[in-house]
RNA sequence: GCGGUUGUAGCUCAGCAGGAUAGAGCAACUGCCUCCUAAGCAGUAGGUCGCGCGUUCGAAUCGCGCCAAUCGCACCA
C-alpha cells in the first residue's frame, strides 16, 4: 500500500471511531479522504481538507472534526498531525518512512513506473488517421505525438490499449489524388494538360509521380483514361501510404491496427444504414438519406447518402464507429483536429440510435499548431507549397525536440512552436535540459564505476537527510500518481512537466550532494538514489517518445 | 447568429473533481566553475488570474452574463 493510502485508511477508521463514540454524527454519505502533497514544506508531508469538506455534513466546525479525528488516529507511519488554517490536517511522517518507500522503489528496479493492471477491458485509441493523399503536416505531428504518448501512458498506468489508424482510402479525396497524379504523370511525360482545378498542388504529388515513373516508366500513357486512372490511383495510394508510414516510424509512432475505410464499402455501410432505417434513425428526403441526428443533440439532420447514391463521409464514419463498438472495446478514444468538433454530435447521435452508449466514445481535440521562427509565424513550406510537412520540422529541430514541444502543452490549448528555441542547445530548451540531467547521471555512473564504487542490495538510504536529498526522494515518489493522473486526463503534458521538475530537483541535488569524495556508505546510498532517478527520467521520456541519451 | 476551445507575470504556459502567501521557463537585474558536464546552480524584480454578477465559511478553479482571440456551423473530408 502506498503511503497516501495508508494515511487515508487511518483517517477513515478514525472517523468511524469518532462516529461510534458519538463525537461525530451524520446522515449523509461521506466523501473520500483526499490526500495531497501540500504546497509548502512546513505544512507537512501530506495534508487533507477532509474536515473542511465534511463540516456541513457533521454540522460541526472543521477544527472540531479535525480534533476528533486526530485524537483517534493510529498509524505507525505518522509521527504527528497538526491542524492548521481553516481546518487542514497536516501529516508529518515518521523519519524512516521515506527510506522504506525508497527501498521498495529501488528493489522494483525497471518496474517502477508500471502500475498494476486495471483489468481485462481494452481501450482503443485512434489517432492521426490522415488521408493518404499528401504528406503529414505539423498538425498531424501534434496528433501523432499526443496519441502515441497517451497510448504509452495508459499502458504504463495499467490499461490494455490498442492503437489504430483509420485510413480514409475511399471517396473524393482518393479521386482527387488519382486525378492529380494522372495529370502530373502526363505532364512529366511531355503531354500538355490542364491540371484539375480541385487537384492537389503540392510538390509531394510530383515526387510521388516521379517515383511511379522511375519504376514503371511511361507504359500507362497509352492506356485508355479510365484504366490509367485506376492503375495510377492504386500506385499513388501505395506510395503515399509508404511515405506516411515512414514519417510516422521516424517520429517514433507505431500502430497496432491499420483500418482501411474500403473494407466498410459497401456492405458494412449498408448494414448500418439498414438498421437506422428500420428504427427511424434515417429517413429519405429530396432523394437523399438523412440521419435524424437533431433528435439527439445535433443542430440539424445530416445527409448520409447523397442524391446521387454516394455515401457521405459520415456514412463511413457511422459504419466505422459501429464496427469499433462491435469489437468490444471498453472505451473508444479518438484524437481529432479541433476543426472536426462539429462532428461529435452527429457521430454520437448515430451511435445512440444504433443502441451503443455514446459515453464510451471520448473525443480529444487537438488545437492548432503555429510555428514561429525569429518571432515570425511560419505558415507555408517553401518547398512543398503547403502546410509545413512534419518531416521538414523533424529535419529542422529533430524528433526529440519536436515531440517534446508538441507534448508540453495541453491538447486543448493552441500551440505556439518556437523553432529557434527547439533548436537551441541550451538550458533554455526544456528537452535538452531534461536530457542533460539524464546524461549527467550517466556520466556520474561512468566515473564512479571507474573508481570502483558499486551499489549493493542494502544501501543505507537513511544517511540521506539533507534537503536536496529528501526533495529528490519525494519527487520520485510522485511519479506513479502523475502517471495515473496523466492517463485519466489523457494529459501527456503532465509527464512532460513532471520530468522537467524532476530534472530540476536532480540539478539541485547535483549541486549539493557529491558522490565521489564522500564517505563510502553515503556515496553508495546517493548512487542508489541516482539509479532510481535515472530510471525515472528515462521511463518518463520513453512515455513521451523522447530519447534519453547517455552522453551529450 | 449558434456551438467548441482559449484568455493567469513583458513573452510562452502550468495550476482548474473549490482550499493555506497563485507557480515554472524565457526575457531583465545580481551572484556562483582550483569541485562527478556552466547544455548547470542560487537570488532579485515582475500578477485587478479578461470584465461583472452569483453560489460558498472559502472561487484562478463552479454557475450565469458580457468582452476578446481562434476553430467550426456542406448532399467536403
Amino acid at each position: 500500500m502506498q503511503t497516501k493510502e495508508k494515511i487515508a485508511a487511518a483517517v477513515k477508521s478514525a472517523v468511524e471511531a469518532a462516529m461510534n463514540d458519538g463525537a461525530l454524527k451524520f446522515s449523509d454519505t461521506l466523501p473520500d479522504v483526499a490526500l495531497e502533497v501540500p504546497p509548502k514544506k512546513e505544512f507537512g508531508d501530506f495534508a487533507t481538507n477532509f474536515a473542511m469538506q465534511t463540516a456541513k455534513i457533521f454540522r460541526t466546525s472543521p477544527k472540531k472534526i479535525a480534533e476528533e479525528i486526530k485524537a483517534r488516529i493510529s498509524s505507525d507511519i505518522i509521527e504527528r498531525i497538526e491542524i492548521a488554517g481553516a481546518g487542514f490536517m497536516n501529516f508529518y511522517l515518521r523519519g524512516d518512512v521515506i527510506y522504506r518507500e525508497l527501498k521498495k522503489i529501488f528493489d522494483a528496479g525497471k518496474n517502477f513506473g508500471h502500475l498494476p493492471n486495471k483489468g481485462n477491458v481494452t481501450i482503443q485509441v485512434e489517432y492521426v488517421s490522415a488521408n493518404p493523399t499528401g504528406l503529414l503536416h505539423v498538425g498531424h505531428g501534434r496528433g501523432a505525438a499526443a496519441g502515441s504518448a497517451i497510448v504509452n501512458i495508459m499502458r504504463a498506468a495499467g490499461y490494455n490499449v490498442e492503437s489504430e489508424y483509420y485510413i480514409n482510402d475511399a471517396g473524393n479525396q482518393m479521386d482527387k489524388l488519382t486525378k492529380s497524379v494522372n495529370a502530373r504523370y502526363l505532364e512529366l511525360l511531355g503531354e500538355k494538360i490542364d491540371f484539375p482545378e480541385d487537384g492537389y498542388q503540392g510538390v509531394d504529388i510530383i515526387d510521388t509521380t516521379k517515383r511511379i515513373i522511375a519504376r514503371h516508366g511511361d507504359k500507362f500513357i497509352t492506356l485508355p483514361e479510365d484504366e490509367r486512372l485506376k492503375i495510377l490511383g492504386e500506385l499513388a495510394y501505395v506510395d503515399k501510404m509508404l511515405e506516411l508510414k515512414d514519417d510516422l516510424e521516424n517520429f517514433g509512432v507505431e500502430f497496432d491496427v491499420w483500418f482501411s475505410e474500403r473494407t466498410l464499402h459497401p456492405d458494412k455501410i449498408n448494414a448500418a444504414i439498414e438498421i437506422l432505417k428500420s428504427n427511424g434513425g434515417i429517413y429519405e428526403k429530396d432523394g437523399a438519406l438523412w440521419l435524424a441526428s437533431s433528435q439527439f443533440g445535433d443542430d440539424k439532420d445530416r445527409v448520409v447518402v447523397r442524391e446521387n447514391g454516394e455515401p457521405t463521409y459520415l456514412a463511413a464514419d457511422i459504419a466505422y464507429h459501429k464496427n469499433k463498438f462491435d469489437r468490444g472495446f471498453g472505451e473508444l478514444i479518438n484524437l481529432w483536429g479541433a476543426d472536426h468538433h462539429g462532428y461529435v454530435a452527429r457521430v454520437k447521435a448515430a451511435m445512440k440510435m444504433l443502441g451503443y452508449n455514446p459515453e464510451k466514445l471520448k473525443i480529444i481535440f487537438l488545437q492548432m499548431v503555429s510555428l514561429f521562427r525569429g518571432g515570425e509565424a511560419v505558415k507555408m513550406s517553401k518547398r512543398a507549397g503547403t502546410a509545413i510537412p512534419l518531416r521538414e520540422l523533424m529535419a529542422e529541430v529533430g524528433t526529440d525536440a519536436a515531440r517534446y514541444f508538441f507534448l508540453m502543452r495541453s491538447t486543448d490549448s493552441q500551440l505556439d512552436f518556437d523553432l529557434d528555441l527547439a533548436k537551441s542547445q541550451s538550458a533554455d530548451n526544456p528537452v535538452y535540459y531534461v536530457q542533460y540531467a539524464h546524461a549527467r547521471i550517466c556520466s556520474i555512473f561512468r566515473q564512479t564505476s571507474e573508481a570502483g564504487l558499486t551499489i549493493d542490495d542494502e544501501p543505507k538510504f537513511s544517511l540521506m537527510n539533507s534537503t536536496a536529498e529528501v526533495d529528490l526522494i519525494n519527487k520520485i515518489f510522485e511519479y506513479p500518481d502523475e502517471i495515473a493522473k496523466a492517463a485519466e486526463e489523457y494529459a501527456p503534458q503532465r509527464i512532460a512537466r513532471y520530468v522537467y521538475d524532476l530534472a530540476s530537483t536532480f540539478s539541485a541535488f547535483y549541486r549539493d550532494c557529491r558522490i565521489l569524495g564522500v564517505e563510502k556508505d553515503l556515496a553508495i546510498a546517493r548512487l542508489a538514489l541516482l539509479k532510481v532517478t535515472r530510471h525515472t527520467i528515462e521511463h518518463a521520456l520513453n512515455l513521451l517518445g523522447v530519447s534519453a541519451p547517455e552522453r551529450m
